[in-house]
DNA sequence: ACCTGAACACCGTTCAAGT
DNA sequence: ACCTGAACACCGTTCAAGT
């Protein structure tokens, strides 16, 4: 009765052969064709062809979901091992690699923001960043202050510059954020005035990522833990 | 008939005299008891005996609503200009108080991290940083640059540490983490398992975020901008 | 103008019941 | 064990209608 299943596997997606794996995978489809704020519980279920009730036999919560949503798209990150012959331009790499996918992403990369990541995939990638700032010479105390907010930097400024094709949510606010720069009055707010909304917004993501990695490694190798 | 408003004003709080300071003293209020996750505008209007449709006249959006409250929060933040003899204390000093109103208001701390703020007072703090940091003789083309990070770690700094007493979620994230980096295999991971949970999860907050402040201003200082 | 009732189109989550 | 129908207790937002 069990050895053959006789009838046809698969004819279906996932109908009673639900798993945690297929509902993932499923869910990161849903999230690329229809953004983040689509996959929710009942969506989901209605594209797996069942009930929200049956997708909480694999998954705990609808924030537990978006984190393997999250964690998902990470699992391209981090690369082999490497030889890392520079590995300040290796650091960079792998943080540039972490933000194209979010920024490509905007929907996770909210996520990542709200919710602490800590999925394998993330893991992974702390685990290298870590190596990265031994061999670069951050002292080890350093680096385990600097990991968190390195990844936290380059999470919010990729969840920043993702707008283009994001959530129209995200872009109203950039835009809300940039008026209310411009709108500023000289008197009551000088620096501002003199700096101007786009000083101070934008300049290339890419460029201003590898700027902030190398204040804080800067930063870092200069400043002992109090 | 509307010179003397005959009947009795403000015999209840704010039934047809509505108004959007009104509405956004109540929302903090509401979110002072019962949490930012209860701050809808349906439970708003039950609170202002109205129906949800009346508050859209004076909030655009539940977001604009939630922005609102947390620009409110932030109007104790940014103190008078203050003679200001030792500009990195000040600093250290601004960005301690933004810090504290977070962490004890976790739901707008999220809030912050999602949203770009861009209310009055998130603007005055944001001149206020850029002034301290001339002072403190940052180029002005990278406090501009500089000036977001400040405070997008004060901010993360602030809801990460903000789980007590905070929505039960964040706290069960942070406990998701430290489980996930204690319970890492040593082969796999021998960074972060070298390091431990304690050693990359925590330390006192407040010395955190002040080391922090030390490492973007040390390494802004010697790092031009490319 | 400002305010409202009522509706539309959704949510997450639980639970008793089925297989 | 796994899966489900149905329910409970909510949401945001809009719109025609009232004052």
């Amino acid at each position: 009765m069990v050895s053959g299943n006789p009838v046809s596997r698969r004819e279906r997606p996932a109908k009673p052969g639900l798993s945690r794996e297929g509902i993932v995978r499923a869910a990161v489809g849903l999230m690329r064709a229809e953004g983040m704020e689509r996959v929710t519980m009942r969506r989901l279920a209605q594209a797996l062809d069942t009930g929200p009730a049956s997708l909480y036999v694999y998954v705990r919560d609808t924030s537990e979901l978006h984190a393997a949503v999250l964690d998902e798209l990470l699992g391209d990150v981090v690369g082999s091992p490497q030889p890392c012959p520079d590995p300040r331009a290796a650091l960079h790499e792998v943080l540039q690699a972490y933000r194209t996918v979010l920024v490509a992403n905007p929907g996770p990369a909210r996520v990542a923001l709200v919710t602490r990541p800590h999925g394998p995939h993330y893991l992974a990638l702390i685990e290298r960043v870590l190596a990265l700032l031994a061999a670069v010479g951050v002292p080890d105390d350093r680096a385990a202050w600097l990991v968190d907010v390195l990844l936290l930097v380059a999470t919010a400024s990729a969840a920043e510059h993702s707008t283009r094709g994001g959530s129209p949510n995200a872009e109203a606010d950039d835009d809300a954020l940039a008026a209310a720069l411009a709108g500023v009055s000289a008197e009551s707010h000088p620096r501002i005035a003199a700096l101007g909304a786009e000083q101070l917004l934008s300049g290339p993501g890419p460029l201003r990522g590898r700027w902030f990695v190398d204040v804080l490694v800067n930063g870092a190798a200069e400043t002992p833990r109090p």
